[in-house]
DNA sequence: GATCACAATATTGTTGACAATATTGTCAGG
DNA sequence: CCTGACAATATTGTCAACAATATTGTGATC
């Protein structure tokens, strides 16, 4: 975007999702206000593009627009955090079910390589990849489970909890009990037992929150 | 909006909800084009406020927007609305458990009284006044749950199948059965019992899409 | 009558100017 | 030095004019 400013004006959505990575990426911080002419500055784009594309981002919950006072990126409670894992549980399960239900083999067969991949980063002890890996291994299941409606809604629910995500593995400990998880899922996934797969999940997630509350609880001291 | 046109000016977010209810109620039907001067003059608002409310409902996916073609409204294939009731599944269900949990007696009593005045509805045959309830009825559910955030989501997914929903009602049998299903998760809700609650919730919404593939079949005949 | 090219109209996309409000800077008075 | 009033600046909101494209209407030709 920033990088190629003379090829052409960037659209509505690109903007959007050029502030949705900043924001994933912790580049963007909650409660940073996003000035229009920044944006403008930074990428290229005229201002009209740049309000649609703060207007969608509010509509998707990633930003606040008061009047006169312009978007800011929303900050996330830790109760909105515990009511989007809520929401990761019941989706992310009934994806992992219809994944034993209904999986290709080539779907199953990328989903064993991001495992190998993730038993890697174990034993080398570099939760940076693993993060970006588990992110991987979560987005094969949901698109396994050929359900686009489920997965537009994910990737939306994900974003403001994406780089908490990324410093829970940073913890040893947790990063050999979630790739356990995996492992153990990956035989029920394989096997097609739905109905084990999506409880796995289901604890699977809801032990990841427990994991990020205790992050967010020492943030917040 | 059209009611009172000289007291002020709609906001963007108005505009919005104005067009999202006209299509919740059929009067907008898929594929329509939406015509910006058709808005202005319906509503009393400027050109920007309906381009926003418009782009606001493209990011929901309601509209869709083509480059010099404008807003229409989207078309929802039975796929897409089977992927829909597969959403409403997940985050339903959840719900129920949930609402067993952790619902207040206020709550609880809501409910039952919804529940009184759907059961006069079965024996006075009003299906429209049953649709009508039947959405508070699961919507009471929702919010006993205390998660804002599905219920955002359901509320948005819940759009494109709305009107399809009342066409369920029409027929005699389903209708008793669904209330049926109701008196029946009412007791499991009540007593506390989160895992039958779920459980019982899923099956209704199941059920719910096979009754409502059925009537989407004649239509396309 | 059917079909194609072209003009007339309608509709959407874009830009810029200006108004409304918020934020920041300045300075007098204590 | 602190505080509050006021001015200067910055930022966002609104609107209207214009450009780009699509749609519709018209007539000539076969």
């Amino acid at each position: 975007m920033a990088e190629n400013p003379s090829l052409r004006a960037p659209t509505g959505p690109e903007i959007a999702d050029w502030v949705r990575d900043r924001i994933r990426a912790g580049r963007f911080v909650p409660g940073q206000r996003l000035v229009e002419v920044d944006i403008i500055r930074l990428t290229g784009a005229s201002r009209s593009k740049v309000r649609e594309a703060l207007q969608r981002l509010e509509g998707e919950g990633l930003v606040q627009i008061e009047e006169f006072r312009g978007a800011s990126v929303k900050n996330a409670s830790l109760e909105e955090v515990r009511q989007i894992y809520r929401a990761r549980v019941a989706l992310e399960g009934i994806c992992a079910g219809d994944f034993a239900r209904h999986a290709t083999p080539e779907q199953k067969e990328r989903l064993c390589a991001v495992q190998d991949a993730l038993d890697r980063c174990v034993d080398d002890r570099a939760p940076e990849r693993f993060g970006r890996l588990n992110v991987e291994w979560h987005r094969l299941i949901v698109e396994g489970s050929g359900n686009a409606v489920i997965a537009d809604l994910l990737q939306r629910l994900n974003v403001p909890i994406h780089r908490l995500l990324f410093e829970s593995f940073y913890d040893d400990e947790r990063l050999r009990t979630a790739n356990a998880d995996h492992q153990n899922m990956l035989k029920l996934l394989l096997a097609g037992d739905a109905d084990a797969s999506e409880q796995a999940m289901r604890r699977h997630i809801e032990d990841g929150f427990v994991t990020l509350s205790k992050i967010e609880s020492e943030f917040y001291r």
